[in-house]
DNA sequence: ACCTCCCTGGCC
DNA sequence: GGCCAGGGAGGT
């Protein structure tokens, strides 16, 4: 499932494909895909023979800056992932959008669930698109001990569901989410208002360690392989993970137990020895 | 701040 | 044959 860590690796090996190429042709598979466009139609019309500037990120959106101010963002989803590769190249099932460039090397989006879409917008159609209300990025410009403590002041929510939320920090999903409330050593159920500034020095201290980790790593494949980087590969940061996906195997700190809960719907995995329920830890 | 939906492949 | 994985958005 690609978080930040797979979308920034995605973006660092699509960006030399595509900043300064223009676009000769889009093709699109299911409409659903486009679900995200005011007129469907303005994917194809509105790439089609514009330069790309810049391929950026923001949480776990691709931002493409395409001439004219258009913004193109690309969302991954939950099984999504981009493929570069030759355009003779046969095309993957789940193959929902082909763009070609001036270059030559064709940039394809396959994405099995179809929980990804792609959209092209301009200025005040970028303003009004939901990705406006993300929060700041986790890794480009995470929010200082002091303002993540604001942020989490008098919230009652679990700590886990307040880290999933790309309103208040973006880019971090389940897997990530799972691997720094480890490291700080905070149980995913503590309130986030219930955190003292120890705590919350400690979660700020552990998003920049894992995230780095991560990206250095190219990501997490899982052993689905739905995602992989653009060239085919996997990420390798499956076997650095600590606690997600590992229930019933022994904590990599002290030996016990790692557990799976669910948290507002979403599993969580946590040691219960270094993450106690009542705080203190590590 | 909660609940539901979207979607497919893999697994019990 | 049914359930589960889960990011994001919209609705209550």
């Amino acid at each position: 499932m690609p978080e930040l860590p797979e979308v920034e690796s995605t973006r660092r090996q699509l960006a030399p494909h595509l900043e300064g190429a223009i676009i000769r042709s889009v093709s699109l598979g299911s409409p659903r895909v486009s679900r995200r466009n005011v007129r469907p139609d303005d994917i194809v019309d509105r790439l089609t023979n514009r330069r790309v500037d810049h391929v950026g990120r923001r949480g776990k959106f691709l931002t493409i800056e395409v001439a004219d101010d258009l913004t193109w963002i690309i969302h991954l989803g939950m099984s999504g992932r981009i493929s570069v590769v030759e355009s003779d190249d046969s095309v993957a099932l789940h193959t929902h959008m082909r763009v070609l460039t001036d270059r030559g090397a064709e940039i394809r989006l396959i994405d099995t669930r179809t929980f990804g879409f792609v959209a092209v917008l301009t200025p005040d159609e970028l303003a009004a698109d939901p990705i406006s209300r993300l929060g700041r990025d986790a890794w480009l410009d995470l929010p200082s001990p002091s303002e993540l403590g604001a942020a989490l002041e008098n919230r009652i929510a679990p700590i886990k569901a307040l880290l999933l939320d790309q309103g208040l920090i973006a880019g971090l999903g389940n897997i990530y989410a799972d691997e720094i409330l480890f490291r700080a050593g905070l149980h995913p159920e503590r309130r986030g208002g219930s955190l003292n500034q120890d705590e919350i020095e400690r979660l700020h201290g552990s998003v920049r360690p894992v995230l780095e980790t991560a990206i250095t790593s190219n990501g997490t494949s899982l052993d689905d392989l739905a995602y992989l980087l653009p060239d085919g590969r996997a990420g390798e940061m499956l076997d650095q993970l600590a606690v997600y996906g590992s229930d019933g195997t022994p904590c990599p700190r002290c030996g016990s137990e790692i557990r799976r809960i669910v948290v507002r719907g979403r599993s969580a995995h946590f040691c219960p020895s270094c993450q106690p329920r009542g705080g203190g830890g590590r």
